[in-house]
DNA sequence: CTGAAAGCGCTTACAG
DNA sequence: CTGAAAGCGCTTACAG
């Protein structure tokens, strides 16, 4: 019932904790046949080390901390899934908490993490973070930070991302290649890195493509986490303010499956009259109608690879050789679907 | 840098390490004047107590572990949501593991949980999972123990699940009230018992309206995680095997999705051929088309009240006051959607 | 090959 | 009101 400890392993074989300790471990110096007597009793005792005594020596807890704005999200659970699958490869547990997209919460649980003495922290932002003060005193700390999908660039830690330029502008240029000539796009929140990058790929695209860009063609959402309501709302302004618009390229599937749901609604046909392209390729799209083309987001690598990176910085700070922060890129693809056939 | 302890505030004050301590925690016996001093510079040293030496000492960790057998499922996703956020607000937080529906991984995960000292555990069973050792494990070692959705009547501590032969019951009822005659059922995996529950309302259901039973129109999975697919498969040898099939009870919204898309492919029309009603209720199923009647399972809520359960038996077990395990049960709804409009 | 001792950073019963 | 001391269960440098 009471959990055995190394000293009662000890005492029941009349020799001293220390050789216990180290029996376990597989010191050189100690006898085989103690080896072998230790191990024994141990495993009928069920001994199992107390991790609390074994972190406040070694000062490592095995665990690390994972910030995320939501966790029912098609892209960031299979994050999570890649996060958890290669830490548990590496003995490492995952404390998850969710952001909710709010800065101050996000501000408490990196507080949190910190008091908890994790060993590394993985990070996507909130929307709302303007700020990143709470991430520097992450770094300030010597505690290794990778940031992933949704960062800031002028924080130095390492960043796992894929190139939302490139893949914005592939969707918008398929847009293109398939005939359209008038095309908005629902950019989402204003602040996110992403979303900056995902709009400035569009734009690209236009302009390589000697295509006006008309910023009333751009839709930005103020609101919080509401991303199917977003797409049938814009998707309503759309049709009042453009009547003219012939595609649209729409940041994430949700949004996306919104505006559909909505065009469907007014009798809008899609592709017929508007081609529609999402971001992430959530599962979803592949099985409603039309199905949707969309950008693949390797969510599950993402977080192999954020899990991997934070890793190594572990190891290394512990070897007193901290590496400089590196920025990971994943490639992405475009899936093209119902919802682009022409 | 280096993390400030209750020595060094001590020794700036020239008062004891006892009296820091107490100051911060504000016992009564600790003179005012000495509580705002110490408080004053902990909060300017912006001192955070070890929390490994604090859970050596209390031999509490405020830290849980959740065991989940699929991270990347809605309802599963929002149960860790309900969980983490009635966690957060007892100040405990959330170790996830997925079992990846293996009863192997399981049973690994709870022996690390345990070495981990995690306060308590949550978990959904692997669909694998017959022998339920591991878990008396638990309850053997006096650590609260709640099972949820997915759990084994047998193992003695607290759960909370819905009245899933109920809830199979209504859908299949359903299914009787707008017409059908001859219902099939797709249950998804043998063991877990609410596959189980859910089989047992459907079979109620037909009997209690005077329709025969017939085996041969239920359909198992032997397959591990591939949901979508298993709709597709079941589907097609229903369609060679059962013509006159009208209605389709099908467990999990997912299982249903796949279903439809092999029905469509073969230019069956839903619900005018066959009706269909899922069970969850995935955010998916109301923007499919048709879109699918199926049963609201309330993810978020199931992960708040096992939590909550969880807390209420960390805390009798810290006041020496063991409860008795309890089942709650949460209550389901019908969605009435297009798939079953006749 | 074995073990005594110090110490990680706290908490708390006890003495003054 | 304050503090010395013991102890939670380990690890590890050091002595023998």
């Amino acid at each position: 019932m009471k959990p055995v400890t190394l000293k009662e392993i000890a005492e029941q074989l009349n020799i001293s904790v220390t050789t216990v300790s180290k029996a376990l471990k597989d010191y050189p110096d100690v006898s085989k046949k103690t080896k072998g007597l230790v191990k024994e009793l141990a495993k009928t005792l069920n001994y199992k080390p107390n991790t609390f005594a074994v972190n406040l020596r070694t000062k490592e807890s095995k665990t690390i901390g994972l910030i995320i704005p939501v966790i029912v999200h098609h892209f960031f659970s299979n994050v999570i899934k890649g996060i958890i699958s290669q830490a548990e490869k590496k003995g490492y547990l995952v404390i998850i908490l969710q952001s909710n997209e709010s800065y101050e919460l996000e501000k408490k649980q990196i507080d949190l993490l910190l008091s908890q003495r994790v060993d590394g922290i993985l990070i996507s932002l909130a929307n709302g973070t303007a700020d990143f003060s709470h991430l520097n005193q992450i770094i300030d700390q010597g505690k290794p930070l990778v940031m992933f999908d949704k960062i800031a660039k002028i924080v130095k830690c390492s960043k796992v991302i894929i190139d939302d330029r490139k893949a914005a502008y592939k969707a918008t240029q398929h847009l293109i290649d398939i005939g359209c000539k008038r095309i908005a796009h629902f950019r989402g929140a204003l602040l996110p890195q992403n979303s900056i990058d995902r709009f400035l790929g569009y734009k690209k695209a236009l302009l390589d493509n000697n295509l006006p860009y008309d910023p009333s063609l751009v839709y930005i959402c103020e609101c919080g986490d509401m991303s199917f309501e977003e797409g049938k709302k814009n998707a309503k302004q759309l049709l009042n303010e453009h009547k003219d618009v012939d595609g649209i390229f729409i940041n994430t599937d949700l949004v996306a499956i919104g505006a559909m749901t909505e065009f469907n609604e007014q009798g809008i046909k899609i592709p017929e009259d508007i081609s529609i392209v999402g971001f992430s390729n959530w599962f979803m799209s592949s099985v409603i109608s039309p199905t949707l083309t969309t950008i693949d987001q390797p969510g599950f690598k993402m977080g192999k690879t954020a899990f991997k990176q934070l890793y190594k910085e572990i190891k290394a700070i512990k070897n007193k050789k901290p590496k400089r922060p590196k920025t990971i890129t994943l490639e992405t693809e475009l899936i093209e679907r119902e919802s682009t056939e022409k």
